[in-house]
DNA sequence: TCAATTGACATACGCGGCGTATGCCATTAT
DNA sequence: ATAATGGCATACGCCGCGTATGTCAATTGA
């Protein structure tokens, strides 16, 4: 029988990595994921991790860039679906609040992330939620629906505040209630970004 | 010579311990930081601080607890000095973003926190700032300035929008540019907060 | 077809950090 | 003055990380 080709075989070994730690990591946290459990439990050893990644770091950012990429799919398909342009831009941040939710994405992303990595807005590549949300607001403006205002710095204050809602949406005694609450209070003051003929 | 007072030995051992390893975690980070190192910096050995704070995670306890209650002093200060409520609480948030940006918060309080004791808002005690924002909203509220809205919803969101902003500023190509930006643009988005009879 | 080479992965080793168990000495209590 | 408390140091073992080394299959080139 032929054996099947070597690329398809490391691709394989890497996924199994990959998807060995973001469970690990979702689960326990990255610092207390340990690469002996997490890699034999994927029938591999710390080996075949230092050879792809070179430390658990590295791992650990290719697992971020994995949740990353399944988080933009996500928010395009929220704002691909709304009536205007305005809407998909409010919708998208609805949604943002509503992933940040999923205890892997808080955990990994959001809590360990900036400890591991540092300053979020500085991951190689892996900000593009901030920037997708930049380029939205952007054309906003340019339509003249928004204010004029720098569209990155407010992108970083909207990520921060929908990360925060859903910390307290998820701790809340009663986090449909809470939900309900946040999505109405983010509204609000989206709401304040509107130009003066927009506003309702 | 009489030997001081027991009790303030030991006051000044733990005032020690909490000193050097604030110094310790806002310089390398709390995963970095190793006891045995800063405890021997203080002249201590980690005997003092298993003895008094029962773990690594009982002394960051500490640390962020005292962090915290010097942040609402400068906090309250600021608000106490302002003209108007609406303005006294505006001009808290923006110290909130400034204050977020000194190194030593960021990487302690805002970076390392939540990953180290989980998710802020539920940290025992010392989630003051949000307490004191959503009292100050609270009354805002009953005064009619703003808006009839959960005020804990929204003191979380403005709290992250904060923290994001000052991530945006520090690494910043021109931080004070960047500064000016993300006040701006925070000043609008709690604009939408305004009860219509007050927004301008 | 058969070396020679590459590279994917495992094994083996050492180090450092953490937590605990234990011991010592000074202060306080009786 | 002796007993008892408790603050803090010392000593030990474990575990997790990183590196150096080894092995074997798959590819390459003549």
């Amino acid at each position: 029988m032929a054996h099947r080709p070597r690329a398809e075989m490391i691709a394989e070994t890497r996924a199994k990595l990959v998807s060995a730690a973001r469970a690990a990591f979702g689960k326990v946290g990255y610092a207390e994921a340990s690469m002996d459990d997490f890699t034999a439990g994927a029938g591999l050893t710390r080996g075949a991790l230092y050879h792809h990644f070179g430390d658990k770091k590295g791992l650990f950012r290719a697992v971020l860039g994995e949740i990353n990429s399944e988080m933009i799919v996500r928010l395009n398909e929220v704002s691909r679906k709304a009536p205007t342009r305005w809407q998909g831009f409010v919708d998208e941040c609805v949604a943002y609040v509503e992933m940040a939710l999923e205890p892997e994405i808080q955990r990994i992303v959001l809590c360990d992330g900036p400890a591991v990595l540092g300053d979020p807005t500085q991951w190689p590549g892996q900000d593009d939620c901030i920037r997708v949300m930049s380029r939205n607001l952007q054309k906003l403006m340019d339509e003249g629906t928004i204010i004029e205002i720098d569209p990155v710095a407010v992108a970083h204050q909207i990520n921060g505040a929908t990360l925060y809602a859903s910390f307290f949406i998820a701790n809340a005694a009663d986090p449909r209630e809470a939900s309900r609450k946040s999505v109405e209070a983010l509204k609000l003051m989206l709401g304040g970004l509107l130009s003066k003929s927009e506003a309702h």
